[in-house]
DNA sequence: TTGACAAACTAATATAGTTAGTTTATACTT
DNA sequence: AAGTATAAACTAACTATATTAGTTTGTCAA
């Protein structure tokens, strides 16, 4: 009756993700995932946990697709040039897939290895970009922190719709952002 | 038996939001509030119209509670001490009510003409703080986007787990954002 | 006192996560 | 080639949750 072997791990966290661009992260459901899949929602047990570990394989997928999109966006570039592309690159991949870019923060769960390095990678990417101005590791870490907070807070905030007012364009407040944050690089560190 | 007239919105919401800190936002469920209030869960649909409204009315009660932090911290100071000052209160705000604050963001309802309200109510404190500086309307809203998403942003990231380098302490990476956006203030606006 | 109404209730349905136990196709062993 | 072990599907069943329908009941006002 049924077709053996053909679900896998990948196979089960891609449909999902496919799912929650369709229907909204919210309404990802083992049940969702199964029926997409032609499958009854117990089978998938054999590959995953239970939901706790859809979530987090979706926010690895959601990471490591990120950083594909910022590793791409900062090759052939250096310095201020290349953040300058990240940051663009960082909110064009939450435009074109935001309800996997929500996975990253949903039930975040640090204690996850997996989800700590998908998420270090990205950060790895910024460290190689901002070694020529050898601003020190922990100055380094600071300025990265900051940079990926502006990154995330705006595109989370324009996402939940919190940047509506009609009086200034979203695209240049975001553009402007990224210039005045960019242009602290040289600031004076006060240790 | 049952005694009447117990319950109001109000005090859902309470119990509500008393449970997302004591259980976390992602078991707050119409059974758990019931019991907590210890009546049925149909019951509470006298008072709201279904789950959906329950998450409105806590992302509203947030922003409230939020709004009045910043307001106080604005009390009494103006320019960048205020704003300095209404960084570490939001901060502080989300510290201790973490599973609140998250509720801000939960399915963001950007229709519910209140939330938008109570959002706009805090970016209205900081209309009047950045008033001073005679930006002009369309850079201010340009700056305070920008402001939000940097403290947003941290907030968001430190309490996923994301900032756990031991490294560099967490603090001064929240002082340093704040003041590298602060330096900015001054900069030379590109048209 | 009584009747209307609001607010509680019980009962029932659908979706969802999860576990236990069963069936069966594929692959490995002999 | 036949038989067996295993992995991956399945069905059945339980719990939690949201929600709706319909019922009961306390409170207030006429």
């Amino acid at each position: 009756m049924s077709v053996k072997r053909g679900l896998d791990t990948q196979t089960i966290l891609n449909a999902a993700a496919e799912l929650a661009e369709e229907k909204g992260l919210e309404n990802v459901s083992l049940l969702q995932v199964a029926n997409k899949l032609g499958v009854k929602s117990p089978s998938l047990y054999n590959h995953l946990s239970g939901f706790q570990e859809l979530s987090t394989g979706l926010a690895k997928l959601a990471l490591a697709k990120l950083e594909s999109a910022v590793r791409n966006a900062a090759v052939g570039r250096s310095k201020s040039d290349a953040l300058t592309a990240i940051a663009f690159a960082y909110r064009q991949f939450a435009k074109e897939n935001p309800e996997l870019y929500k996975a990253i923060l949903r039930f975040p769960d640090y204690r996850d290895s997996g989800v700590q390095e998908a998420g270090h990678a990205v950060v790895r990417i910024l460290y190689q970009v901002m070694e020529p101005y050898h601003t020190g590791k922990e100055n380094t870490i600071h300025f990265i922190r900051g940079f990926r907070s502006a990154l995330h807070g705006f595109i989370s905030l324009e996402e939940a719709g919190f940047f509506q007012s009609s009086e200034a364009n979203v695209n240049k407040s975001y553009e402007q952002l990224v210039t005045r944050f960019l242009s602290t690089l040289t600031m004076k560190e006060n240790s």
